[in-house]
Order: structure tokens, then C-alpha cells, then sequence
RNA sequence: CCGGGCUUAGCGAAGUUUGGUAUCGCGCCUGGUUUGGGACCAGGAGACCGUGGGUUCAAGUCCCGCAGCCCGGACCA
């Protein structure tokens, strides 16, 4: 029986993380590899959760005034070249083209690694006045950075993300929607994904390119490492006046406008997986589910079983749960064993003993817990599992989180934390990039952030005895 | 990009030392019996052995190049 077992088996996270997370990725049919390094398929699986994520995503930016545009997916290399600093940070990384139809370009074109240059490209040619401000823009599309590494959703050479780019009259209305995506990126990596997080600002060193202030939320993984999940900068002038972006003001002089730019990708599909996933597989946040509730008949040949069962289905359909019915002939236990690899986060089993007694068994997929409920009340008892479900989810990540931040008060407890519990280290700190460096090289940890909220645990910095400014969280990340 | 390992059917492997035209399990297809936690029987299909060159009468096997995957390190959503 065992041996028979092993190849659906997913490897134990305790004994090897990276394998478990790749066979995730793998037999609960979220991706494939395709012929080019770094380069995914996302199966119809792994693209229905990505397509809750845009849905429910989207409907948030479009609450708060933003509107849509796709951009070209080629960037002339001359308009890259306007703003120095984000053309050094992305260089090492950009894929050019340099034919087209058989013919050499008399310019190469980068694939867009980010698009801030066609969005202020875009502007410089059609912002006018003040009274045309906010303009407040998204886009959904893939984007490509020649990473030397590559693991599904965490680090690809193409990547699935949306990236929101905005333009105001004032530094302190693009502050505040810097502050208000972040806050909108956190809220739903709570309320959709079951994933509490650390929001903060990034250092000098680890911000964007080109960036005045970057601002960022940090999950905590089951390995303990950290995973920047989601972005906001703040840009100041610098790209309006890198690319020419101008307008009349009230007082009609010429202005440039204040940017902000915020994005997300398909790494939070890799943050979701590592949050939430066990040893029996995949384990997703219902919102975000594909399917929501898997109906299982059992002895489905026996009399009435499949006609209670499509019935019971179709009631949860209509109820407004992503239901499904599986009537293939596989055992009970092979289509048990399937789903929680597929991360349904709720099953329903229903038999000849249940249609006798007018009820049905709703199982968690979290943490097993089964209930019998009266058919009539299926629908309402579906719903409840589902949001117990998210709550628990949340619950037991929030636990891993807090349970995994340490405060240390010098370089060497520093180091021997992460050594031995790993986590978030959070510390003070001088606010000197030569003590970021001191603690990436001596303890293997980089800063995550400087929380919003801070703590105040010393004077000074402990890496080199200075005053200290700020509380940074330092990790390993992937 | 640097170091180590790997690549044989959809998946997991044997065969490579000692060259002779590919084997097994799972899965898949067909029929039947089954179903309260990964069922069973019978029959069947499926592989230019990652790719390009070389040595040889003959290469999965030996030699050289390249690509891809995995694990570390340096770099990044």
C-alpha cells in the first residue's frame, strides 16, 4: 500500500521544505515548467486562484477611483535610459529584443521590466492641466526580469502582476495614496488570503530604484522566512521630471506632478501555498478557491446517491458557493486524498446512510473537523465551514508570525536567533548602510523593514554602538 | 553568475562500470466487479533514452559542446 502511495506523495515539509513546495506546485496542477528557464505555465488551476486574486483585487482599486490600461509590453531603449537610477537597478536584469522580421533594429527594445517609463512617456504627451489630476491608472500583465535563479511564483524570469501607477497635483495627496495602497495590498492579504502581515518601509539599499520611499508588506512563511508580498513607492518629482511630465497649475505655471507606482504579482500564490500548505498538500483561503466545496458521493451506485448528490450541488451552486460534484469512479478515499492536494478547503460527503437521515457531512480541509448537518441547512452550514475555515487560517498564520519575532540586543544574539529559531529578528538600528551589511554578512539576515509601527527597545544600535533611529526587522527572505 | 548533483513513456525508477537496439511500478485506454479514507481482475496503447556533434560494424551506455531541472552561495517581486 505504501509503495504505491508514493507517487502522488508530496515530501514532508519538516524533512526537505523546498521539495514539498515544489511538488505543490506540481500535482496540485498550479504549473508546469516550459522549455525556457524561468519561464511557467499556469494551469487552469493555478489561474482560476490567480483570476479570484484579480477579480476581488481589482474591485478594491476600483472602489478607490482607478481605472485600467494596458500598456506595450516593448520599451525603446533610449526612453529606459531617462531616469538613471531605476535603468542601474533593473540593467543586470532586463531581456532585450534586437531583431525584427529577420532584420537587425536600428534601436534595441526592452521587454518591460516595470513600466513606469510608458506610463510617464504616456503623460508627458497627454497631461494637460491641474484640473486632469489624479489620474489614477492599473494595469494586469507579465513583465520579465532575467533573474539568474528561478522557483515557481517566487522568482521567474516572466511573472503575472498588476501594477498601479498614479500621478497627483500634490506630494502629500500621492503620500497619501502610497499610504492607502499599502493599505489596501495588507487588508487583503487578511481578509481574502488568510495572511497577516508586517507593513513597513524599506531601507535605502533594499527600496526601488528611483524610489524616494518604498513601503512594503512582509509574510512570514512556515519555514520562518520572510516574503515581501506586496510594494508601494513613493516618488517625489523625479520621474515627471526625468521624462518631461507637466502641467498648468492653478496659479498657471508649469508643474510636474507627484507619482506613486504599487504592485502585487503571482508570488502571492508562492506566499499562499507557504502559509497555509501541509503535508497532505495545498491548502487555500475559500475566497481565492477554485473550487470552493467538493460534493462526494459515496457508493454512488447505490440507489438515489447520485441524483441526492448533483442535487445537494446544485443547490450550493445556486447559493452562490463554486460547488463541484464528483462523480468519477474513482474510491472514496483516492478523491478524499485528491482534494486536499488541491486544497479544497471544504468536502462534502454524502451516502446512502446520510440520505436515509436527510443530511450530509461537511469536512475542513484545514484541520479535518467534520460536522453532520440537515440537508435543508447544507447551503447556510457550507457557508459557515468556509469562514470558519478563513478564520482559522488566519488564526494559526498569525500565531506563526508573532510567535517568530525576537528582539535582540547585539550583532551575536542577532545571529544565533535566526540561527536557531529563525523568524523575524527585529532590532535597533543606526540607520548606517555599513551596519546592514555588518548583519547580512555576519548573521545572513537583510532588513525587511522598519515597521509603522514602532517599538522603542534600546538607544543605540547594536551593530555599532551609534545612536539608533529606527526598529528594523531583519530575515532570511526568499 | 560560481560550486555540487541530476535528465530513460505522463510520473517514479532499473539498465551505463563491462557498447549489441529498452525493463519495472504507478498513471492512461477498453471491459467487468467495486466504493463511509488513495479498490480488484483481464486485455491494451504509450520511449527517435534532454539536445547537437564525435568515436564505432554497432551508442541509453564511451568522448566533447549546449540546454533544462534540483540543492547550496552571490543578486532580486
Amino acid at each position: 500500500m505504501a509503495k504505491e502511495k508514493k507517487v502522488e506523495q508530496i515530501t514532508d515539509m519538516e524533512q526537505d521544505f523546498a521539495q514539498w513546495y515544489t511538488d505543490i506546485c506540481l500535482k496540485a496542477e498550479l504549473v508546469e515548467y516550459s522549455s525556457v528557464k524561468g519561464f511557467t505555465i499556469l494551469r487552469p488551476y493555478g489561474y482560476a486562484i490567480w483570476e479570484h486574486i484579480q477579480r476581488i483585487m481589482d474591485g478594491e482599486f476600483k472602489k478607490t477611483g482607478h481605472e485600467n490600461v494596458a500598456m506595450p509590453v516593448l520599451i525603446p531603449e533610449s526612453l529606459l535610459k531617462k531616469e538613471g537610477e531605476l535603468v542601474q537597478g533593473f540593467a543586470p536584469e532586463v531581456a532585450w529584443v534586437t531583431m525584427g522580421g529577420g532584420e537587425k533594429l536600428e534601436e534595441r527594445l526592452a521587454f518591460r521590466p516595470t513600466s513606469e517609463t510608458m506610463f510617464c512617456d504616456h503623460w508627458s504627451r497627454v497631461l494637460h492641466s491641474w484640473r486632469e489630476l489624479p489620474m489614477l491608472y492599473n494595469q494586469w500583465c507579465s513583465v520579465v526580469r532575467w533573474e539568474k535563479t528561478t522557483r515557481p511564483f517566487l522568482r521567474s524570469r516572466e511573472f503575472w502582476w498588476q501594477e498601479g501607477h498614479t500621478i497627483h497635483e500634490t506630494a502629500e495627496e500621492a503620500q497619501k495614496e502610497t499610504e492607502q495602497q499599502l493599505n489596501c495590498y495588507a487588508d487583503f492579504c487578511e481578509n481574502v488570503l488568510a495572511m497577516p502581515v508586517v507593513k513597513g518601509q524599506k531601507t535605502e539599499k533594499e527600496k526601488f530604484a528611483g524610489a524616494e520611499a518604498t513601503y512594503a508588506i512582509e509574510c512570514m512563511m512556515k519555514d520562518h522566512k520572510a516574503l515581501q508580498s506586496a510594494t508601494s513607492h513613493y516618488f517625489g518629482d523625479k520621474f515627471s521630471r526625468a521624462y518631461g511630465v507637466t502641467f498648468a497649475g492653478r496659479d498657471n505655471s508649469l508643474q510636474y506632478p507627484f507619482q506613486t507606482s504599487w504592485g502585487s504579482t503571482t508570488r502571492l500564490i508562492g506566499a499562499v501555498i507557504m502559509t497555509h500548505g501541509d503535508n497532505n498538500g495545498l491548502v487555500l483561503p475559500p475566497q481565492i478557491a477554485p473550487i470552493q466545496v467538493i460534493v462526494v458521493p459515496v457508493a454512488q451506485h447505490k440507489p438515489g446517491v447520485l441524483e441526492g448528490a448533483q442535487d445537494l450541488c446544485d443547490r450550493l451552486q445556486k447559493a452562490g458557493l463554486r460547488a463541484k460534484l464528483d462523480q468519477s469512479d474513482n474510491s472514496l478515499g483516492w478523491k478524499c486524498a485528491q482534494y486536499e492536494m488541491k486544497g479544497v478547503p471544504l468536502r462534502v460527503e454524502i451516502g446512502p446512510r446520510d440520505l436515509e437521515n436527510g443530511q450530509c457531512v461537511l469536512v475542513r480541509r484545514n484541520d479535518g473537523e467534520k460536522t453532520v448537518v440537515k440537508l435543508e441547512e447544507a447551503e447556510t452550514a457550507a457557508r459557515v465551514q468556509l469562514e470558519a475555515v478563513h478564520a482559522a487560517l488566519y488564526q494559526k498564520a498569525k500565531q506563526n508570525l508573532e510567535e517568530h519575532i525576537y528582539a535582540a540586543y547585539s550583532l551575536e544574539e542577532a545571529k544565533q536567533l535566526q540561527q536557531e529559531k529563525g523568524g523575524f529578528i527585529k532590532t535597533m538600528w543606526c540607520g548606517d548602510e555599513a551596519c546592514e551589511l555588518q548583519m547580512k554578512e555576519q548573521a545572513g539576515m537583510s532588513s525587511r523593514c522598519m515597521p509603522l509601527r514602532q517599538e522603542h527597545l534600546s538607544d543605540v544600535c547594536p551593530i555599532c554602538g551609534k545612536p539608533a533611529k529606527t526598529m528594523v526587522y531583519w530575515g532570511v527572505a526568499y
